[in-house]
RNA sequence: GCGCCGGUGCCCGAGCGGACCAAGGGAGCGGCCUGCAAAGCCGUACAGUCGCGGGUUCAAAUCCCGCCCGGCGCUCCA
C-alpha cells in the first residue's frame, strides 16, 4: 500500500516514491541551540519522531539525520550576553534540548550532525557554486545570485517578482547584493566573532548551507524526506533548494511542513508566560500527553496547547493504561490482532499521515478489550489489548508503563488488608485503608479477579 | 500592504460534494456493575448545523465570490 505524503512543493498529496525501495533517507531541521526548547521544538520533534515510528512500524528502514546548529548570530549574541563562548552557549543548550526531547520519548536521529563539524564540507560546496559561477563575492561575503534558480520561489508558490516586492519588508536589504533576493553563503568576519579560514578569506557559513552539506553529505543527493516547520519553508528551505538546484544536484524528493503551535489561542511568545517551554509543561503534565495531544491535531495544522487540553490527554491515557492494568489483572497476555482495527489504522495513517484518525482506531481497539474483559471473552480481549498497544507503540505512546517505586511492598500489605476486611464485610476498616492508600496517592480498583492498585 | 493556511458541539479535534460518520478524545447526564466507590460497558443531550452573507449544484461543513476573526511567511524563528 502506498504512503501518500503532501509534498510543499508540488502542493499535492502524492505517494511517497523512495530512491531506493524499503529504505526512507529523512533529513529535517532541528535547533539553534541557543535558549531553552519550546513547544515548537516540541511538535517539530514529535512530528518526524512519529513519522520515523510508522514507517519502522511499517517494515521500511529508515535513516533519520536532523542537525544541531550551533554557531548564528543568537548564539553569538547569547556568548556575548553571559560573558561565555559559542561552544559553551551551544554545549550546554543542546543537551537540555536533547533532554526534553527523551523526556518526550523521541528516539534520536541516526545522525546528529552539527553545523560547526561540517564547515569543509560547506565551503567545499560554496567553492562548486563559485566556479559554476553562480556566487558571488563582496566586501560583506559570498552570495548566491537567485538568478541561477528557475524557479525560485517554489516552495512558497510564489514568483521571483513576487517575492522582490517584498523583501526588505521586515529586514533591511544588504545594498552590496545584486538582488535583492540573493543571500548569503558565507559571511565575512566581524570582529568579536568566531570565524573559519576559507578561499574568500575568515568568515563563518550563512545559515542554509549547513543543511545542504549536512543533507547530502550524509544522504547523498536525491535524499527522500526534507522536513521542518511551516516557517522554515521560506526562506529557508526555499534557499536550501536554491543552493542544491545551483549545484546541479537533486535534492529532497518529498517537502514536509508542520503546522505552528498556538499556547491559549494566541501565538506562542517568550513574554506569554507558562507553557512555552518543553520543560515547564512537563513540570506539570507527563511527556506521553503532549504527543498525544500533538497526535490528535493534523500534522499541517496549527494546533492549540493549554491546560485543559493537556489535562484532556492525560485523562485519556489514564483510560489507556487501565485497560492494560485491568487485563493484566485478569491474567490476559497481549496476543493476537484485531486486523479491521490496524487496517483502519494503517489507512489513516499512510493518508498523509493521518494520525487522528489513526488514534481513533486504538481507542477504539481500547473500547473492544474493556468490553471483551466484561464478557470474559479472553482471545477478543487479548487480541484487542496486543493490538492497542501495537497501534499505540507504532505512534510512539507506550501504554501501561508501570513506575515501580520503593514502597511497593508496603502498598501491597495495605491493599491485601483491605481485601480482607472486604471478605469480612467491615465496610468501616475497608474504606479507612482506601482513604489511607488515597492519601499517598495509590488509586484501588476492584475486578472480577481481585484489586488492583496504581498511582495516581 | 502582499501571499498562504485555518474558523466544526461545553473543550480539544477529524471529515473537505452525496449512502445510518458530523470520527476519536475529554468533560456532562442516565443505566448496568459495586457494600459504597473507582475502573469498565451501554445509552444519551449538547453541531436542526459546520465564522457571517451571497452563489454554483439534483445534492455543500465540503466548490465559487465577498466580509469578519485568527495563524504563518515576506532573509537567519520549529
Amino acid at each position: 500500500m502506498a504512503i501518500q505524503l503532501f509534498d510543499t512543493l508540488s502542493n499535492t498529496k502524492r505517494p511517497l516514491e523512495l530512491r531506493e525501495p524499503g529504505r526512507v533517507s529523512l533529513y529535517f531541521c532541528g535547533p539553534t541551540v541557543y535558549d531553552a526548547p519550546h513547544l515548537g521544538h516540541a511538535r517539530n520533534a514529535l512530528t518526524f519522531d512519529i513519522l520515523r515510528r510508522y514507517l519502522e512500524w511499517k517494515g521500511l528502514e529508515v535513516h533519520v539525520v536532523s542537525n544541531i546548529t550551533d554557531i548564528d548570530d543568537n548564539i553569538i549574541g547569547r556568548a556575548l550576553e553571559e560573558s561565555s563562548t559559542e561552544p559553551e552557549v551551544a554545549a550546554h543548550w543542546e543537551q537540555i534540548y536533547i533532554e526534553a526531547m527523551d523526556s518526550l520519548d523521541v528516539l534520536h536521529p541516526h545522525d546528529r550532525p552539527h553545523a560547526t563539524q561540517y564547515v569543509d564540507q560547506m565551503i567545499a560546496f560554496i567553492t562548486e557554486l563559485v566556479d559554476k559561477g553562480v556566487a558571488y563575492t563582496t566586501e560583506t561575503g559570498v552570495y548566491l545570485s537567485v538568478d541561477a534558480v528557475p524557479d525560485y520561489g517554489g516552495l512558497v508558490h510564489r514568483a521571483p517578482d513576487d517575492l522582490r516586492e517584498g523583501a526588505g519588508a521586515r529586514v533591511e536589504v544588504d545594498p552590496d547584493k545584486n538582488d535583492p533576493l540573493d543571500f548569503v553563503l558565507w559571511k565575512a568576519a566581524k570582529p568579536g566573532e568566531p570565524t573559519w579560514p576559507s578561499p574568500w578569506g575568515d568568515g563563518r557559513p550563512g545559515w542554509h548551507i549547513e543543511c545542504v552539506a549536512m543533507a547530502t553529505e550524509l544522504l547523498g543527493d536525491d535524499f527522500d524526506i526534507h522536513g521542518g516547520g511551516d516557517d522554515l519553508a521560506f526562506p529557508h528551505h526555499e534557499n536550501e533548494r536554491a543552493e542544491a538546484t545551483a549545484s546541479g544536484r537533486p535534492f529532497a524528493r518529498h517537502w514536509v511542513h508542520h503546522g505552528m503551535v498556538n499556547v491559549s489561542g494566541t501565538k506562542m511568545s517568550k513574554s506569554l508566560g507558562n507553557f512555552t517551554t518543553v520543560g515547564k509543561l512537563l513540570e506539570q503534565y507527563e511527556g506521553r500527553a503532549l504527543r498525544l495531544l500533538v497526535l490528535q491535531t493534523h500534522y499541517r495544522k496549527t494546533m492549540e496547547i493549554n491546560d485543559d487540553a493537556m489535562a484532556q490527554a492525560e485523562a485519556a491515557l489514564d483510560r489507556l493504561d487501565a485497560m492494560a492494568r485491568r487485563a493484566a489483572a485478569a491474567g490476559i497476555a497481549p496476543a493476537g490482532t484485531n486486523d479491521e482495527l490496524i487496517a483502519a489504522f494503517t489507512t489513516a495513517m499512510d493518508d498523509d499521515m493521518g494520525t487522528p484518525a489513526a488514534l481513533a482506531a486504538v481507542f477504539d481497539a481500547a473500547r473492544a478489550a474493556n468490553a471483551a474483559l466484561d464478557a470474559d471473552d479472553a482471545p477478543a480481549a487479548a487480541a484487542n489489548v496486543a493490538t492497542a498497544i501495537d497501534l499505540a507503540g507504532a505512534l510512539g505512546i507506550t501504554i501501561g508503563v508501570a513506575s515501580g517505586g520503593e514502597d511497593d511492598a508496603e502498598i501491597e500489605a495495605l491493599v491485601q488488608q483491605r481485601t480482607v476486611a472486604r471478605e469480612a464485610k467491615d465496610w468501616a476498616e475497608a474504606d479507612r485503608l482506601r482513604d489511607e492508600l488515597a492519601a499517598r496517592n495509590i488509586v484501588v480498583e476492584d475486578t472480577a479477579h481481585g484489586a488492583i492498585w496504581h498511582r495516581a
